[in-house]
DNA sequence: AGTTTATTTTGACGGAATCAAATTCTAGAC
DNA sequence: GTCTAGAATTTGATTCCGTCAAAATAAACT
C-alpha cells in the first residue's frame, strides 16, 4: 500500500492538500460522485471549491490513477480499482454499484464481431438489474399492494 | 414495413403530428440526440417544443418503440433498431457512433461471473476507439506535427 | 358533434460540468 | 531559509441537458 503523497510524486503531480484528500476519499468511498466526494474532503479538511474537485478527479483519470464512469442517469462516479479491467453491476431502483470481474481478462475485453475499421482500445460493460434488497422490497411490496413500484432507500455509499 | 401511424395505434399511443415526425426522424437519423431530432422534425413540419420532444421520446422507449443510449460525455441518443440485442461502437475523437453485432445474441448476453444476487437484466457494451477516418487524420498530423491530437468533424448524424 | 382525456406549449427551474479571471500555493533554485 | 516562476485553487458566471408545472390545444370515444 503506497501513502496517497507517494502516488502523487510518482506522477509529477504537485502534492496538495486537496488532491491528498480526494484521493483518500475516492479510497473510502469507491463510486462516489464528484459532489459525494467533495463532501468527505471537507468533512475532512474543511473546504474544497466544486472546480478544485473537477480538475483534481480529471487530471487523476488521464494519469490513470482513477477511472470515471457515467451510467446512464446519473453524474459520473469514481473508483480507485485501475489496475484490472473489471466492470459494473447497477441497481435500476436504488442506484447501488458493485464491481463484477470482467469475463474475459485483458482490456478491451471483448472483441467486436465488426469492427467497422475502428481501433477499439476498450469495451465498456454495464450490466444493469435490481439488487438483492430491491428485489426483496419489491416482492413485499408487490404482494401487499398490487403492482406498485418503489424505490429502496440504500444509497451509493454505504 | 409500416407506416409510422400504424405503429402508434398498435401501441394505443394517440396519433399527433410531432410522434409521427419524430418516428420518421428518428429513422432518417439513426443515433441522433433529442435535439437534432427537434430540429429535423422542424424542418419538416415547422415546429415542435422541446418539451413534447423529450415527452414522447420517453413514451416511446418506454413501450419499446424507440431505444435510448447514454454515452459518457454527450447526450441521450435514439435509435429505432430495437428487435435485436445489438452493441454500440463509438469514436472518441468525432462521436460516430456505429451499430455492432452483439457477440452472444440475446438479452442479457453477458454473464456476469459473480452477480452478487442481483437479477440481471441487460448487459449494455460500449466499444470505445478510434474510428477510421480519425485514425488517418490522427496519422497525418502526426506525421506533420509531431504528437499532437485533434478532432476530425464527422458527426452522429451523416 | 360534444365531452373527456391526453398532448402540446410555454417559461421557469435544476443538476452536472465547464470557462475565465484573480488569488494562493507548491516546488525548485538561490 | 527565502524567493520566484509556474501551477493549483477559489470564485462566480455560464453552458448544456433534461425536468417541472400550469395553461392551452388537440385527439379519441360515445
Amino acid at each position: 500500500m503506497f501513502s496517497s503523497a507517494t502516488i502523487l510524486r510518482k506522477h509529477r503531480i504537485p502534492v496538495t492538500a486537496q488532491r491528498l484528500a480526494l484521493l483518500r476519499a475516492v479510497g473510502a468511498h469507491p463510486h462516489a460522485t464528484a459532489d459525494a466526494l467533495a463532501e468527505a474532503v471537507r468533512s475532512e479538511i474543511g473546504a474544497i471549491s466544486k472546480q478544485a474537485v473537477y480538475n483534481t478527479l480529471g487530471t487523476f483519470v488521464e494519469k490513470g490513477i482513477l477511472r470515471r464512469i457515467q451510467p446512464a442517469g446519473s453524474a459520473a462516479l469514481y473508483e480507485g480499482r485501475v489496475g484490472d479491467n473489471h466492470h459494473h453491476l447497477i441497481c435500476r431502483s436504488c442506484r447501488k454499484t458493485v464491481d463484477v470481474a470482467c469475463v474475459v481478462g485483458e482490456r478491451p475485453c471483448l472483441k467486436a464481431v465488426d469492427d467497422s475499421g475502428f481501433r477499439i482500445d476498450e469495451a465498456e460493460v454495464i450490466f444493469w438489474g435490481t439488487c438483492p434488497g430491491c428485489l426483496e422490497k419489491d416482492g413485499a411490496k408487490k404482494a401487499r399492494l398490487g403492482e406498485r413500484h418503489d424505490f429502496c432507500e440504500q444509497t451509493n455509499n454505504p
